[in-house]
DNA sequence: TCTGGGGTCCTGGTCCTG
DNA sequence: TCTGCAGGACCAGGACCC
Protein backbone atom coordinates (compact mmCIF):
# COMPACT_ATOMS: atom_id res chain seq x y z
CA UNK A 1 0.00 0.00 0.00
CA UNK A 2 1.19 3.52 -0.64
CA UNK A 3 0.72 7.10 0.84
CA UNK A 4 -2.05 5.48 4.02
CA UNK A 5 -4.41 3.92 1.02
CA UNK A 6 -6.48 1.13 2.62
CA UNK A 7 -6.15 -2.30 0.72
CA UNK A 8 -8.69 -2.77 -1.72
CA UNK A 9 -7.33 -5.65 -3.70
CA UNK A 10 -9.76 -8.45 -1.90
CA UNK A 11 -13.12 -8.25 -3.63
CA UNK A 12 -16.18 -8.28 -0.61
CA UNK A 13 -17.66 -11.16 -0.07
CA UNK A 14 -19.99 -12.42 -2.97
CA UNK A 15 -18.53 -9.52 -5.53
CA UNK A 16 -17.36 -10.86 -8.34
CA UNK A 17 -15.82 -9.26 -11.46
CA UNK A 18 -17.98 -8.81 -14.42
CA UNK A 19 -15.74 -6.57 -15.70
CA UNK A 20 -11.61 -6.46 -15.60
CA UNK A 21 -10.12 -3.25 -16.85
CA UNK A 22 -6.68 -1.66 -17.47
CA UNK A 23 -5.51 2.03 -17.06
CA UNK A 24 -1.72 2.02 -18.14
CA UNK A 25 -0.08 4.99 -17.92
CA UNK A 26 4.11 5.57 -18.53
CA UNK A 27 6.07 7.08 -15.78
CA UNK A 28 6.77 10.99 -16.79
CA UNK A 29 6.83 9.20 -20.58
CA UNK A 30 8.51 12.11 -22.46
CA UNK A 31 11.18 12.95 -19.99
CA UNK A 32 12.29 8.82 -19.63
CA UNK A 33 12.30 8.89 -23.69
CA UNK A 34 14.73 11.74 -23.36
CA UNK A 35 16.67 9.75 -20.51
CA UNK A 36 17.00 6.81 -22.56
CA UNK A 37 18.12 7.42 -25.55
CA UNK A 38 20.49 10.77 -24.06
CA UNK A 39 22.17 8.53 -21.01
CA UNK A 40 24.19 11.64 -19.78
CA UNK A 41 20.59 12.90 -18.56
CA UNK A 42 20.26 9.97 -16.70
CA UNK A 43 20.06 11.21 -12.49
CA UNK A 44 19.15 14.58 -14.19
CA UNK A 45 16.45 17.18 -13.67
CA UNK A 46 15.28 16.78 -17.44
CA UNK A 47 12.15 19.14 -18.50
CA UNK A 48 10.79 18.17 -21.94
CA UNK A 49 8.66 21.63 -23.60
CA UNK A 50 9.38 25.13 -24.79
CA UNK A 51 12.21 26.98 -23.15
CA UNK A 52 11.45 30.52 -24.81
CA UNK A 53 9.48 32.79 -22.41
CA UNK A 54 5.68 31.57 -23.49
CA UNK A 55 7.16 27.96 -23.43
CA UNK A 56 5.61 25.18 -20.71
CA UNK A 57 6.16 22.49 -19.69
CA UNK A 58 5.45 18.90 -21.32
CA UNK A 59 6.88 16.37 -19.20
CA UNK A 60 9.20 16.64 -16.56
CA UNK A 61 11.57 13.82 -15.36
CA UNK A 62 11.54 12.93 -11.77
CA UNK A 63 14.27 14.54 -10.18
CA UNK A 64 13.23 17.96 -11.85
CA UNK A 65 9.38 17.25 -9.85
CA UNK A 66 11.35 16.78 -6.41
CA UNK A 67 12.00 20.89 -6.94
CA UNK A 68 8.20 21.00 -7.18
CA UNK A 69 8.46 21.32 -11.19
CA UNK A 70 5.43 19.72 -12.65
CA UNK A 71 3.78 19.29 -16.77
CA UNK A 72 1.96 22.69 -17.82
CA UNK A 73 4.31 24.64 -15.60
CA UNK A 74 5.24 27.92 -17.67
CA UNK A 75 8.79 27.43 -18.12
CA UNK A 76 9.77 30.41 -16.56
CA UNK A 77 9.06 29.16 -13.43
CA UNK A 78 10.00 25.67 -13.97
CA UNK A 79 13.30 27.32 -14.40
CA UNK A 80 13.00 29.22 -11.44
CA UNK A 81 12.50 26.13 -9.17
CA UNK A 82 15.30 23.93 -11.27
CA UNK A 83 17.67 26.45 -12.45
CA UNK A 84 20.54 23.73 -13.18
CA UNK A 85 17.36 21.39 -15.04
CA UNK A 86 17.97 20.60 -18.45
CA UNK A 87 15.40 21.85 -21.23
CA UNK A 88 14.70 19.29 -24.26
CA UNK A 89 12.44 20.23 -27.04
CA UNK A 90 9.64 17.61 -27.52
CA UNK A 91 10.35 15.43 -30.05
CA UNK A 92 6.67 14.16 -30.86
CA UNK A 93 7.84 11.53 -33.97
CA UNK A 94 10.01 9.79 -32.02
CA UNK A 95 7.07 9.38 -29.28
CA UNK A 96 4.64 8.51 -31.33
CA UNK A 97 7.03 5.82 -32.75
CA UNK A 98 7.59 4.54 -29.00
CA UNK A 99 3.85 4.72 -28.17
CA UNK A 100 3.00 2.19 -31.10
CA UNK A 101 5.30 0.25 -29.75
CA UNK A 102 3.91 0.35 -26.30
CA UNK A 103 0.22 -0.22 -27.84
CA UNK A 104 1.57 -3.37 -29.74
CA UNK A 105 2.38 -4.88 -26.21
CA UNK A 106 -0.96 -4.04 -25.38
CA UNK A 107 -2.62 -5.34 -27.82
CA UNK A 108 -0.73 -9.04 -26.80
CA UNK A 109 -3.14 -9.36 -24.50
CA UNK A 110 -6.58 -8.07 -25.97
CA UNK A 111 -7.64 -6.49 -28.75
CA UNK A 112 -9.95 -3.80 -26.24
CA UNK A 113 -7.09 -1.09 -26.31
CA UNK A 114 -8.02 2.57 -26.09
CA UNK A 115 -5.55 5.19 -26.10
CA UNK A 116 -6.04 8.08 -24.53
CA UNK A 117 -2.68 9.92 -25.43
CA UNK A 118 0.55 8.44 -26.91
CA UNK A 119 1.61 7.33 -22.52
CA UNK A 120 -1.32 5.91 -21.57
CA UNK A 121 -4.16 3.95 -22.25
CA UNK A 122 -7.13 1.40 -21.34
CA UNK A 123 -7.44 -2.31 -21.66
CA UNK A 124 -10.49 -4.40 -21.13
CA UNK A 125 -9.27 -7.66 -19.94
CA UNK A 126 -12.27 -9.29 -19.10
CA UNK A 127 -12.25 -11.90 -21.66
CA UNK A 128 -8.45 -12.49 -21.42
CA UNK A 129 -8.27 -13.82 -18.13
CA UNK A 130 -8.58 -17.49 -19.23
CA UNK A 131 -5.17 -17.13 -20.96
CA UNK A 132 -2.91 -14.88 -19.12
CA UNK A 133 -4.23 -15.19 -15.44
CA UNK A 134 -6.59 -12.19 -13.94
CA UNK A 135 -6.21 -8.40 -14.04
CA UNK A 136 -3.62 -7.87 -11.66
CA UNK A 137 -1.17 -10.54 -13.00
CA UNK A 138 -1.98 -9.46 -16.60
CA UNK A 139 -1.17 -5.97 -15.70
CA UNK A 140 2.50 -7.33 -14.27
CA UNK A 141 3.18 -9.47 -17.20
CA UNK A 142 2.16 -6.27 -19.56
CA UNK A 143 4.86 -4.22 -17.89
CA UNK A 144 7.38 -6.55 -17.95
CA UNK A 145 6.70 -6.64 -21.68
CA UNK A 146 6.61 -2.67 -22.29
CA UNK A 147 9.91 -2.32 -20.31
CA UNK A 148 11.68 -5.42 -22.28
CA UNK A 149 10.14 -3.51 -25.84
CA UNK A 150 10.86 0.18 -25.00
CA UNK A 151 13.04 -0.05 -21.68
CA UNK A 152 10.42 2.45 -19.91
CA UNK A 153 8.24 1.67 -17.06
CA UNK A 154 4.53 2.03 -16.74
CA UNK A 155 2.05 2.07 -14.01
CA UNK A 156 -1.37 -0.30 -14.03
CA UNK A 157 -4.76 0.40 -12.35
CA UNK A 158 -6.98 -2.86 -12.28
CA UNK A 159 -10.37 -1.89 -11.27
CA UNK A 160 -13.95 -2.70 -12.25
CA UNK A 161 -14.36 -0.04 -14.35
CA UNK A 162 -12.38 2.55 -16.55
CA UNK A 163 -12.91 5.52 -13.67
CA UNK A 164 -11.31 3.74 -11.07
CA UNK A 165 -8.69 2.21 -13.10
CA UNK A 166 -7.52 5.20 -13.88
CA UNK A 167 -7.33 6.34 -10.23
CA UNK A 168 -5.72 3.54 -9.16
CA UNK A 169 -3.16 3.66 -11.91
CA UNK A 170 -2.03 6.66 -9.93
CA UNK A 171 -1.40 5.07 -6.82
CA UNK A 172 1.05 2.60 -8.34
CA UNK A 173 2.88 5.26 -9.59
CA UNK A 174 6.82 6.33 -8.48
CA UNK A 175 7.27 9.15 -5.98
CA UNK A 176 10.09 11.70 -6.86
CA UNK A 177 13.46 12.48 -5.13
CA UNK A 178 16.09 14.40 -5.82
CA UNK A 179 17.83 10.96 -6.92
CA UNK A 180 14.82 10.35 -9.34
CA UNK A 181 12.07 7.79 -8.99
CA UNK A 182 11.31 5.83 -5.99
CA UNK A 183 9.75 3.11 -7.57
CA UNK A 184 6.02 2.69 -6.27
CA UNK A 185 3.79 -0.79 -6.37
CA UNK A 186 3.66 -0.45 -10.09
CA UNK A 187 0.29 -2.49 -9.92
CA UNK A 188 -2.42 -1.43 -7.75
CA UNK A 189 -5.70 -3.43 -7.69
CA UNK A 190 -9.47 -2.01 -6.37
CA UNK A 191 -11.91 -5.41 -6.24
CA UNK A 192 -15.34 -5.10 -7.29
CA UNK A 193 -16.97 -3.98 -3.79
CA UNK A 194 -13.99 -2.26 -2.44
CA UNK A 195 -14.95 0.69 -4.94
CA UNK A 196 -16.17 3.21 -2.28
CA UNK A 197 -13.54 2.41 0.76
CA UNK A 198 -11.18 3.41 -1.91
CA UNK A 199 -12.49 5.97 -3.54
CA UNK A 200 -14.31 7.98 -0.31
CA UNK A 201 -11.12 9.10 1.15
CA UNK A 202 -9.77 10.82 -1.90
CA UNK A 203 -10.22 14.58 -3.06
CA UNK A 204 -13.10 15.65 -4.60
CA UNK A 205 -10.35 17.39 -7.30
CA UNK A 206 -9.54 13.81 -7.96
CA UNK A 207 -13.07 13.17 -9.68
CA UNK A 208 -12.68 13.22 -13.69
CA UNK A 209 -14.30 16.80 -14.50
CA UNK A 210 -13.87 18.31 -11.31
CA UNK A 211 -11.04 21.35 -12.30
CA UNK A 212 -10.47 24.28 -10.04
CA UNK A 213 -13.70 25.96 -10.84
CA UNK A 214 -15.73 23.01 -10.10
CA UNK A 215 -13.82 22.57 -7.04
CA UNK A 216 -14.54 25.96 -5.60
CA UNK A 217 -18.28 25.33 -6.87
CA UNK A 218 -18.12 22.26 -4.88
CA UNK A 219 -16.30 23.59 -1.68
CA UNK A 220 -19.23 26.55 -1.67
CA UNK A 221 -21.02 23.67 -0.39
CA UNK A 222 -19.07 22.44 2.01
CA UNK A 223 -17.47 19.47 -0.08
CA UNK A 224 -13.80 18.58 0.74
CA UNK A 225 -13.77 14.67 -0.06
CA UNK A 226 -15.31 12.58 -2.96
CA UNK A 227 -17.29 10.50 0.11
CA UNK A 228 -19.16 14.18 0.76
CA UNK A 229 -20.35 14.12 -2.31
CA UNK A 230 -21.73 10.78 -2.36
CA UNK A 231 -23.34 11.47 1.00
CA UNK A 232 -25.31 14.09 -0.68
CA UNK A 233 -28.43 13.29 -2.56
CA UNK A 234 -27.94 14.17 -6.70
CA UNK A 235 -30.10 17.35 -6.74
CA UNK A 236 -28.15 19.16 -4.25
CA UNK A 237 -25.17 18.33 -6.54
CA UNK A 238 -26.71 19.33 -10.14
CA UNK A 239 -27.80 22.85 -7.87
CA UNK A 240 -24.45 23.14 -7.57
CA UNK A 241 -22.40 22.48 -10.24
CA UNK A 242 -25.53 22.10 -13.30
CA UNK A 243 -27.20 18.94 -14.39
CA UNK A 244 -25.08 17.15 -16.48
CA UNK A 245 -21.85 17.77 -14.43
CA UNK A 246 -23.50 17.34 -11.63
CA UNK A 247 -24.93 14.12 -12.75
CA UNK A 248 -21.61 12.85 -13.58
CA UNK A 249 -20.12 13.26 -10.44
CA UNK A 250 -22.81 11.91 -8.38
CA UNK A 251 -22.13 8.51 -10.40
CA UNK A 252 -18.55 8.99 -9.99
CA UNK A 253 -18.89 9.26 -6.66
CA UNK A 254 -20.74 6.40 -5.84
CA UNK A 255 -17.90 4.20 -8.47
CA UNK A 256 -20.30 3.93 -10.88
CA UNK A 257 -18.93 4.23 -14.45
CA UNK A 258 -20.51 1.97 -17.21
CA UNK A 259 -18.00 3.14 -19.75
CA UNK A 260 -16.92 0.33 -21.72
CA UNK A 261 -13.23 0.48 -23.69
CA UNK A 262 -13.77 1.73 -26.92
CA UNK A 263 -10.79 0.90 -29.37
CA UNK A 264 -12.07 2.61 -32.32
CA UNK A 265 -12.81 6.45 -31.67
CA UNK A 266 -13.02 8.79 -34.44
CA UNK A 267 -11.39 12.15 -33.68
CA UNK A 268 -14.83 15.12 -33.40
CA UNK A 269 -11.84 17.64 -34.05
CA UNK A 270 -8.69 18.93 -35.89
CA UNK A 271 -6.89 21.79 -34.97
CA UNK A 272 -3.88 23.72 -35.23
CA UNK A 273 -2.47 26.76 -33.52
CA UNK A 274 -0.06 28.37 -32.40
CA UNK A 275 1.50 31.24 -30.00
CA UNK A 276 3.77 33.59 -31.17
CA UNK A 277 6.63 34.57 -29.19
CA UNK A 278 6.11 38.50 -29.65
CA UNK A 279 2.59 39.57 -30.38
CA UNK A 280 1.37 40.13 -33.83
CA UNK A 281 -0.36 43.01 -35.53
CA UNK A 282 0.12 42.82 -38.84
CA UNK A 283 -2.92 41.65 -40.55
CA UNK A 284 -1.38 40.15 -43.72
CA UNK A 285 1.55 38.15 -41.74
CA UNK A 286 -1.79 36.68 -39.46
CA UNK A 287 -3.08 35.89 -43.12
CA UNK A 288 -0.35 33.74 -44.22
CA UNK A 289 -0.55 32.27 -40.60
CA UNK A 290 -4.00 30.79 -41.53
CA UNK A 291 -2.86 29.70 -45.01
CA UNK A 292 -0.07 27.22 -43.24
CA UNK A 293 -2.63 26.35 -40.82
CA UNK A 294 -5.35 25.10 -43.25
CA UNK A 295 -2.97 23.97 -45.30
CA UNK A 296 -1.86 21.66 -41.87
CA UNK A 297 -5.25 20.84 -40.92
CA UNK A 298 -6.73 19.90 -44.73
CA UNK A 299 -3.94 17.51 -44.74
CA UNK A 300 -4.84 15.84 -41.66
CA UNK A 301 -8.64 15.77 -42.53
CA UNK A 302 -7.45 13.76 -46.13
CA UNK A 303 -5.16 11.59 -43.85
CA UNK A 304 -7.80 10.20 -41.68
CA UNK A 305 -10.06 10.31 -44.55
CA UNK A 306 -12.67 12.77 -42.87
CA UNK A 307 -14.74 16.12 -44.16
CA UNK A 308 -15.01 19.05 -42.14
CA UNK A 309 -18.88 20.99 -41.97
CA UNK A 310 -17.54 23.42 -39.35
CA UNK A 311 -14.39 25.87 -39.45
CA UNK A 312 -13.17 27.76 -36.51
CA UNK A 313 -10.70 30.65 -35.70
CA UNK A 314 -9.20 31.10 -32.31
CA UNK A 315 -7.56 34.01 -31.11
CA UNK A 316 -5.73 34.91 -28.06
CA UNK A 317 -5.02 38.75 -27.70
CA UNK A 318 -2.00 40.32 -25.57
CA UNK A 319 -4.16 40.27 -22.86
CA UNK A 320 -4.61 36.53 -22.97
CA UNK A 321 -8.70 37.38 -23.78
CA UNK A 322 -9.71 34.44 -26.37
CA UNK A 323 -11.91 34.59 -28.74
CA UNK A 324 -13.72 32.03 -31.34
CA UNK A 325 -15.61 32.40 -34.32
CA UNK A 326 -16.96 29.81 -36.34
CA UNK A 327 -19.13 29.36 -39.48
CA UNK A 328 -20.44 26.65 -40.58
CA UNK A 329 -19.99 25.67 -44.42
CA UNK A 330 -22.33 24.47 -46.95
CA UNK A 331 -20.46 21.15 -48.74
CA UNK A 332 -18.53 19.85 -45.85
CA UNK A 333 -14.78 19.97 -46.73
CA UNK A 334 -11.56 18.82 -46.47
CA UNK A 335 -9.20 20.87 -48.72
CA UNK A 336 -6.65 23.85 -47.57
CA UNK A 337 -8.41 26.07 -50.11
CA UNK A 338 -11.73 26.27 -48.66
CA UNK A 339 -11.32 26.13 -45.03
CA UNK A 340 -8.58 29.35 -45.90
CA UNK A 341 -10.74 31.01 -47.38
CA UNK A 342 -13.62 30.47 -44.28
CA UNK A 343 -11.20 30.56 -42.27
CA UNK A 344 -9.65 34.24 -43.56
CA UNK A 345 -13.44 35.84 -43.65
CA UNK A 346 -13.50 35.03 -39.88
CA UNK A 347 -10.52 36.40 -39.37
CA UNK A 348 -11.43 39.75 -41.23
CA UNK A 349 -13.98 40.54 -38.76
CA UNK A 350 -11.87 40.30 -35.84
CA UNK A 351 -10.52 43.73 -34.65
CA UNK A 352 -6.83 42.61 -34.11
CA UNK A 353 -5.36 46.01 -32.69
CA UNK A 354 -4.28 44.40 -29.16
CA UNK A 355 -1.94 42.51 -31.00
CA UNK A 356 -2.45 38.53 -31.41
CA UNK A 357 -0.37 35.83 -29.15
CA UNK A 358 -1.93 33.31 -30.37
CA UNK A 359 -3.82 32.37 -33.54
CA UNK A 360 -5.68 28.77 -34.71
CA UNK A 361 -7.68 26.90 -37.20
CA UNK A 362 -9.71 24.18 -36.41
CA UNK A 363 -12.42 22.46 -37.83
CA UNK A 364 -15.17 20.83 -36.30
CA UNK A 365 -18.38 18.78 -37.51
CA UNK A 366 -16.43 15.74 -38.47
CA UNK A 367 -18.18 13.13 -40.57
CA UNK A 368 -16.88 10.64 -43.96
CA UNK A 369 -17.11 12.16 -47.43
CA UNK A 370 -20.08 12.45 -48.51
CA UNK A 371 -21.11 12.17 -52.08
CA UNK A 372 -20.33 16.11 -53.86
CA UNK A 373 -23.36 17.90 -54.24
CA UNK A 374 -22.70 20.51 -57.54
CA UNK A 375 -23.42 24.06 -57.00
CA UNK A 376 -25.48 25.87 -59.63
CA UNK A 377 -21.91 28.07 -59.29
CA UNK A 378 -19.97 24.83 -59.55
CA UNK A 379 -21.97 23.49 -63.18
CA UNK A 380 -21.91 26.96 -64.31
CA UNK A 381 -17.84 27.24 -63.98
CA UNK A 382 -16.84 23.52 -64.52
CA UNK A 383 -20.01 22.08 -66.43
CA UNK A 384 -20.04 20.58 -69.72
CA UNK A 385 -17.28 22.24 -72.69
CA UNK A 386 -16.30 24.93 -69.94
CA UNK A 387 -12.46 25.44 -69.46
CA UNK A 388 -11.86 26.61 -65.88
CA UNK A 389 -9.87 29.19 -65.93
CA UNK A 390 -10.16 31.60 -62.93
CA UNK A 391 -8.40 29.60 -59.62
CA UNK A 392 -11.07 31.36 -57.67
CA UNK A 393 -13.47 29.83 -59.27
CA UNK A 394 -12.51 26.58 -58.83
CA UNK A 395 -14.78 24.21 -57.44
CA UNK A 396 -13.96 22.40 -53.91
CA UNK A 397 -13.61 18.67 -55.97
CA UNK A 398 -10.88 20.50 -58.30
CA UNK A 399 -9.00 21.67 -55.38
CA UNK A 400 -9.20 18.10 -53.58
CA UNK A 401 -7.59 16.47 -56.89
CA UNK A 402 -4.54 19.48 -56.65
CA UNK A 403 -4.28 18.71 -52.59
CA UNK A 404 -4.16 14.89 -53.45
CA UNK A 405 -1.14 15.24 -55.66
CA UNK A 406 0.61 17.59 -53.02
CA UNK A 407 0.07 14.91 -50.31
CA UNK A 408 1.84 12.18 -52.90
CA UNK A 409 4.74 15.00 -53.45
CA UNK A 410 4.98 15.06 -49.74
CA UNK A 411 5.13 11.46 -48.99
CA UNK A 412 7.67 10.83 -51.61
CA UNK A 413 9.91 13.71 -50.99
CA UNK A 414 8.74 15.22 -47.17
CA UNK A 415 6.36 18.15 -45.85
CA UNK A 416 8.32 20.78 -47.13
CA UNK A 417 9.11 19.74 -51.10
CA UNK A 418 5.84 21.72 -52.12
CA UNK A 419 3.62 24.13 -50.30
CA UNK A 420 1.16 26.51 -50.92
CA UNK A 421 2.37 29.79 -52.37
CA UNK A 422 2.31 32.17 -50.09
CA UNK A 423 4.48 30.48 -47.22
CA UNK A 424 7.05 29.70 -50.00
CA UNK A 425 7.02 33.37 -50.69
CA UNK A 426 7.15 34.46 -47.26
CA UNK A 427 10.39 32.65 -46.95
CA UNK A 428 10.89 31.44 -43.35
CA UNK A 429 7.65 33.30 -41.97
CA UNK A 430 7.58 36.82 -41.42
CA UNK A 431 6.75 37.77 -45.83
CA UNK A 432 4.34 39.06 -46.83
CA UNK A 433 1.73 37.97 -49.22
CA UNK A 434 -0.29 41.33 -51.41
CA UNK A 435 -3.94 41.36 -51.01
CA UNK A 436 -5.31 39.28 -54.21
CA UNK A 437 -2.74 36.57 -54.27
CA UNK A 438 -4.29 32.66 -54.58
CA UNK A 439 -3.27 30.39 -51.06
CA UNK A 440 -1.91 27.80 -53.96
CA UNK A 441 -1.09 30.45 -56.78
C1' DT B 1 3.55 34.59 -11.80
C1' DC B 2 2.20 33.60 -16.17
C1' DT B 3 -0.42 31.01 -18.43
C1' DG B 4 1.40 25.50 -24.89
C1' DG B 5 -1.09 22.59 -28.02
C1' DG B 6 -4.58 19.46 -29.19
C1' DG B 7 -8.48 17.73 -27.91
C1' DT B 8 -13.73 16.75 -25.64
C1' DC B 9 -17.90 18.12 -23.60
C1' DC B 10 -21.31 21.32 -21.71
C1' DT B 11 -24.01 25.57 -21.38
C1' DG B 12 -26.46 29.49 -22.71
C1' DG B 13 -27.85 32.77 -26.20
C1' DT B 14 -29.72 33.70 -30.77
C1' DC B 15 -32.02 32.73 -34.84
C1' DC B 16 -34.96 30.14 -37.82
C1' DT B 17 -38.80 27.22 -38.82
C1' DG B 18 -43.09 24.80 -38.37
C1' DT C 1 -51.52 38.14 -41.44
C1' DC C 2 -49.89 38.22 -36.91
C1' DT C 3 -48.42 36.15 -32.51
C1' DG C 4 -46.69 32.77 -29.32
C1' DC C 5 -44.35 28.63 -28.59
C1' DA C 6 -41.26 24.69 -28.99
C1' DG C 7 -37.44 22.54 -30.91
C1' DG C 8 -33.30 22.36 -33.49
C1' DA C 9 -29.18 24.28 -35.48
C1' DC C 10 -25.66 27.22 -34.90
C1' DC C 11 -22.41 30.01 -32.41
C1' DA C 12 -19.38 31.49 -28.63
C1' DG C 13 -17.28 30.69 -24.47
C1' DG C 14 -15.82 28.03 -20.49
C1' DA C 15 -14.02 24.03 -18.10
C1' DC C 16 -11.40 20.21 -18.22
C1' DC C 17 -8.00 16.59 -19.69
C1' DC C 18 -3.28 14.86 -21.13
Amino acid sequence: MTRGTPDVSTPSPGAVWERTILHVDMDAFYASVEQLRRPELRGQPVIVGGEGRRGVVAAASYEARWFGVHSAMPSSRAKRLAPHAVFVPGDQAHYREISGRIMSAMKHYTPFVEPLSLDEAFLDVTASQRLFGDGAQIARSLRASIYDETGLWCSAGVAPNKFIAKLSSEQAKPSASRDGPVPGPGVFVVAPGRETDFLHPLPARALWGVGAATMAKLERIGIATVGDIAALDLATVVAAVGKATGRHLYALANGIDDRPVEPHQRAKSMSQEETYSVDRHDRAELETEIVRMSDAVAGRLRKAELHARTITIKVRFGDFRTITRSATIEQPTDTATTIHRTAKRLLDEVDIAPGVRLLGVGATGLDDPAPQQLTLEDMATTGAGHETTDTAAASDADWRLAEEAVDEIRKRFGSKAIGPAALVERGKGLGIRTQNEKPWG
